[in-house]
DNA sequence: AACTCGGGGGC
DNA sequence: GCCCCAGAGTT
């Protein structure tokens, strides 16, 4: 079954390389599409875009983007912007380490690179979230420097182009297919070819059913020419859901409900949700969020009732949310700067992942 | 090398 | 409801 070694790129011939070259480029110059991202060369512009684009589809990044940009327009007012601020631009994004990563990396630039984003590989590397494809991304698009840029995407395409039927979720394969873009990207329009690459993938060599018709290299595809192109790529790994039952309280006092800030590593770091907690094995119903109140910020609930469940689901992970509605003992203090008293009206200055976002609307209804 | 980290779209 | 989608940091 297999069809070819993932070291087939070696019998490339340079006429076939550039044949695939200009099929792609001139492909792309016609049928790419608009997005905002794509008329500037700010590096900076293009480092957001490539985050936010590492982990959400086009649709949902554009309007992020813009909101983004128009807050945050540069490095310097990035590195300068207060967390909360740039996590309430994140909010609904998820993977919120990445953002914090993101401010990092702007004053990491501030700091050791005079506010200018490297050119070189080696140095914007160390950026603190920028790994091997956003540093690819980067250079050729803003830059014009004639290096790889492997994403899913581009796995995807040279897997089926090449036949190559490495499992893409092993670490290692993206290695390959990084050789296999050293080989193919030109030193000529980098940045048209890493895009076509990934424009190709978004809308042609689609994960399911590819477009193979409509492909400007399908001549050279030899997936396709076998017919096997639905066999590829190999992807092996699969995530178990876990399923957890969580715990929430929505604790009132007058028209203001309790916030929680989380901790700053882990599930949904630095974000605000109301308090919860995962319930405990063969606990009474309710008993896991009084203690978790009483242990961590030493609050006394008086009175506690069942309200409705909601649900969300993770990647690896299934919250069944116990909705409580409870009155806390009344002369407590709040002593923490990671504790909030809100209303309904100042919720929105908060950075609320999704999941609570829908306790929130069963609320409001 | 294995694990962690959100949310949305297609069918 | 069940399937799919990804790249970076950490351990």
């Amino acid at each position: 079954m297999v069809m070819y070694k993932a070291d087939d790129w070696k019998d490339l011939d340079r006429e076939r390389i550039l044949c695939i070259q200009k099929q792609l480029i001139d492909w792309y110059e016609k049928n790419h599409r608009k997005l905002p991202w794509r008329e500037t060369r700010d590096p900076y512009h293009i480092w957001v875009s490539e985050v936010m684009l590492q982990q959400t589809r086009v649709d949902t990044v554009i309007p992020y983007f813009l909101n983004f940009i128009g807050k945050f327009p540069t490095i310097e007012v990035l590195a300068q912007a207060h967390e909360e601020e740039v996590l309430k631009a994140w909010e609904g994004l998820g993977y919120y380490s990445r953002v914090r990563n993101l401010q990092r990396g702007a004053k990491v630039v501030m700091s050791q690179y005079g506010g200018l984003v490297p050119k070189e590989l080696q140095e914007i590397k160390k950026i603190p979230g920028i790994g091997p494809y956003t540093a690819g991304a980067i250079l050729s698009i803003a830059y014009d420097k004639a290096v790889p840029a492997v994403d899913g995407n581009v796995m995807r395409v040279f897997s089926r182009l090449f036949c190559i039927d490495y499992d893409i979720s092993d670490g290692k394969t993206r290695r390959e297919m990084e050789q296999i873009g050293n080989v193919v990207v030109p030193e000529e329009n980098p940045s048209f070819f890493n895009q076509g690459l990934m424009e190709l993938g978004a809308l042609i060599c689609t994960p399911l059913s590819p477009k193979c018709i409509a492909c400007p290299v399908y001549g050279q595809c030899r997936a396709a020419q076998k017919g096997i192109q639905n066999e590829l790529p190999i992807k092996k790994k699969k995530q178990a859901v876990k399923e957890v039952e969580l715990e929430v309280a929505l604790a009132w006092k007058e028209d203001k409900v309790l916030l929680m800030k989380r901790p700053t590593e882990g599930l949904l770091a630095s974000l605000w949700t109301f308090p919860s907690a995962v319930r405990e094995e063969g606990w009474e119903p309710g008993n896991s969020i009084i203690q978790e109140l009483k242990e961590q910020y030493g609050m006394t609930v008086e009175n506690i009732a069942y309200l409705f469940d909601a649900h969300h689901v993770f990647t690896h992970l299934k919250w069944n949310m116990k909705v409580y509605g409870c009155n806390l003992a009344s002369e407590e203090k709040l002593e923490y700067p990671q504790v909030q008293w809100v209303t309904l009206d100042e919720i929105k200055d908060y950075a609320i992942p999704t999941a609570f976002k829908k306790v929130l609307n069963k609320i409001k209804r």
